[in-house]
DNA sequence: TATCTTATTGTAATAAGTTACAATAAGAAG
DNA sequence: CTTCTTATTGTAACTTATTACAATAAGATA
């Protein structure tokens, strides 16, 4: 599953939805960074298109996240993130000292068919940030 | 640890922060039901007390959570949900049906054991939800 | 290419959440 | 009980996010 703008657009065409500028700005835009917020992503999109309304980005986030072509992640208190779905990767964040790190995607699957495995639930989740403390502030 | 309002209220009082009629309100309706949003809170606060204002619920929200009394919860796309930090509780929820499961607290003990012996990282999260599908509609 | 259907957008109004700062009151000390 | 300090609240203004509905334009069809 590749995750070009250009391929997510002939996917979201092929599923019978509709490709529109507004749509391929913002896939632009998450294309080029990770762990956008919605005020971060709107920010550019206005310089790109003057007249872009909020109401089009949120509804354009919730559709891209609802077909899977972007995921959302809960950062901290509340605030969310939107970047594409790409592989698996995920996140500690230190409640102490603040610092994000990379989890290896080795554990994770690991702990991941454990956990299917053993519920018979399938994870669908592609990023998740875990909070807590780190090796040197525990 | 225990979490009843007036267990948490001295605990806040010994940690040299001063307890409000305010504060015990929230700390009331929260310990009465689970999964919680701001606004539902904010329902329920106006009609006890009727000018319970939003800045206030928020930051004491807020203020609960970095003292680890409440915890703040994901669900789906972006809402936020808070609950007294009871002892450890995690769910599944099901992208196709909606439905949501308690995952067995030994299983996720398991996870976590192992999770934190890999990556020498201690986790904080006592509520984590994850989405996939559940063993019905997979 | 012109026409048609309807998914998608923009508009306008509203709801939810946040910030700065002055007013209040919790709890300590006399 | 009274006074004092300052953490906490309310006020007012603002930012971020959502909703309802009419206007527009993507893509299918002839």
């Amino acid at each position: 599953m590749e995750n070009t703008p250009t391929q997510i657009a002939s996917q979201i065409r092929s599923m019978g939805f509709r490709m529109t500028p507004q749509r391929m700005e913002i896939l632009a835009i998450l294309s080029q960074s990770e762990h956008l917020t919605p005020t971060q992503i709107h920010a550019q999109l206005v310089c790109k298109v003057p007249g872009f309304t909020e109401p089009t980005l949120y509804r354009t986030l919730d559709f891209l996240c609802k077909n899977g072509f972007v995921q959302a992640t809960h950062v901290g208190n509340g605030k969310m993130q939107y970047e594409l779905t790409d592989s698996m990767h995920h996140h500690t964040v230190c409640k102490e000292c603040g610092q994000r790190k990379l989890i290896s995607s080795e554990i994770m699957q690991e702990i991941y068919d454990r956990f299917e495995t053993e519920t018979g639930f399938k994870l669908m989740e592609h990023h998740l940030t875990l909070n807590g403390l780190c090796p040197d502030c525990k």
